[in-house]
DNA sequence: ATCAGGTATGCCTTTTGCGCATCGAACGAT
DNA sequence: ATCGTTCGATGCGCAAAAGGCATACCTGAT
């Protein structure tokens, strides 16, 4: 196999048009780029250069040998350069597990921080439960998570990244409105409760019912659903109240009206960061430090 | 600038899982094959491997970097064969100029037989007269012609590759058809006779005017036209009789009549396959041994 | 015929690379 | 917890390769 510098010399000779002049070029002397280049025709086994009495010419073999030698030659610095930035973060990809609440936060904004800030790092994302979550970055078919959290389970290291309280979402016109804009756990529970079907929605599903136990209440659950939008969705056609994270009071629909809770935690819902501490995604160490 | 060496060796422990099974497949121990990749990693800049008590497995960096090591590594080979083959004249280009005569004759069955015979050869056709086609050799913007030969300038070679002699086409009903198919040139030179125009078809306005001044005659000349075609339509359309080459005669028109001409020279016209003899091409000298 | 400009060759020195022997680290088995 | 095994890393000596210097050789120009 022959060597990217007999290629360097090569192409040299082939552009100067002699083998002193290209010596010269590459700081070297002539002899030895003689022997460089002979020995590349030795391996190719043709020869490249017609050398006269006055500097040496491609053949139409090396015409076209020049050109090959030359994309070999651009494609084997941008390789450096590839592998560089994909060691700096800079470039690759990225797999991001997100859950409802999650989505409705942080993810939002960190990932078009992310577009923004690292242009040539690839975003996949996926909505996942925690749990879900969990056994993903362990198989190591993700590499960061936005969950439910801390997990203590060994490599994995969490981080919090936003924490929120609840609020009440009640349909216009119901009794609780009476209240002022605040309402009080016992209060929530003397109503039917929409709330989180524990599948799909676990995490949400077990704040509220944390919640409920915490204040030694227990509320009458109407219904089990999914998605948030559902739940307000469900409140706002009259079927109950429900607690739902404050970032989607900043859904607006009509027939629905948020109240505050007043003995309701601050930090009821926790997003965490996760992932494997023992992960050797540059891209991944940089997208943290944007999060 | 890295080594090819180091990229077969970086490759090879990436796709053994180890150093010591990858120094095995390319025979070779295992220290030297260690310094290889550490020094590669040096050049790139960047960790490729992480090794651990049981092998090493590539990083995401290293990831990267071995899809584009292979690539090169297939580009390096392909382009060793690629040069081969230029050489061998197996592929390449070829830039043929060639006469109205010898389009008639040699031109089609020979680009035929090289389309067929060399298929990653590409052929450049260029209908050119004789004199432009010395320039054109020349100044080395074709390979080779088929002309009027045998040009005596000096780099220039030629070899005759086609000869024949004339006929007579006239009007169907025309008085000479009464001579059963047999004219002599005082017959032909008592008619109008369409010939060629001296600048567009020199070498056949120079064959048939030396025809005629080697018989001591003075045709009537009535049209001087540049296309064998034209020259038939004129004749078909009555204007009067011309000299074509023999294999013109295979064109059968519906009112012209062939007749030969019994005092015509065996070998009136001629082509000659003309090319410098310092002309390096392969491929040329691959399609010379068609013809 | 000689000269000039450029390449090839001989010889020496330096550098590089390989192989052998050995060390060190890290898991697995006992 | 300790020992053993299995990797990769390192030190050393030798051989091969590559570079530099001096020079021979070739060929068109003067």
């Amino acid at each position: 196999m022959y060597t990217l510098d007999q290629l360097v010399g090569f192409v040299a000779v082939a552009e100067e048009g002699s083998f002193a002049g290209a010596a010269d070029r590459l700081s070297m002397t002539q002899p030895p780029l003689s022997r460089q280049v002979r020995k590349l025709e030795r391996d190719v086994g043709v020869e490249l250069l017609v050398r006269h009495h006055r500097g040496a010419r491609p053949t139409p073999a090396g015409r076209v040998f020049l050109d090959e030698a030359r994309r070999l030659l651009a494609r084997a610095e941008s390789s450096r350069l590839r592998a560089r930035s994909v060691a700096a973060g800079t470039t690759g990809t990225v797999r991001i597990a997100f859950t409802a609440v999650s989505a409705l936060t942080v993810l939002g904004p960190w990932a078009s921080t992310l577009t923004e800030q690292l242009p040539d790092v690839d975003l996949i994302l996926t909505e996942m439960v925690t749990g879900e979550q969990v056994d993903a970055l362990l198989a190591g078919e993700i590499d960061v998570g936005l969950a439910r959290g801390p997990a203590r389970i060994h490599p994995l290291t969490a981080r919090p990244v936003a924490s929120e309280s609840m609020v009440l979402a009640v349909p216009n016109g119901h009794p609780l409105t009476r209240l002022r804009g605040a309402a009080t756990l016992s209060d929530v529970a003397a109503h039917p409760l929409v709330t989180y079907a524990p599948a799909a929605a676990r995490y949400l599903y077990e704040t509220v019912a944390a919640v409920f136990r915490d204040a030694d209440l227990t509320p009458h659950y109407v219904q089990h659903v999914a998605q948030v939008n559902s739940v307000l969705a469900l409140v706002g056609a009259g079927l109950g109240v429900a607690l739902v994270p404050s970032s989607v009071a900043t859904l607006h629909l009509p027939s629905v009206t948020y109240l505050e809770v007043l003995d309701i935690p601050d930090h009821a819902v926790q997003v965490h960061c996760v992932w494997r501490s023992d992960n050797d995604n540059p891209a991944l160490a940089r997208a943290l430090t944007f999060i």
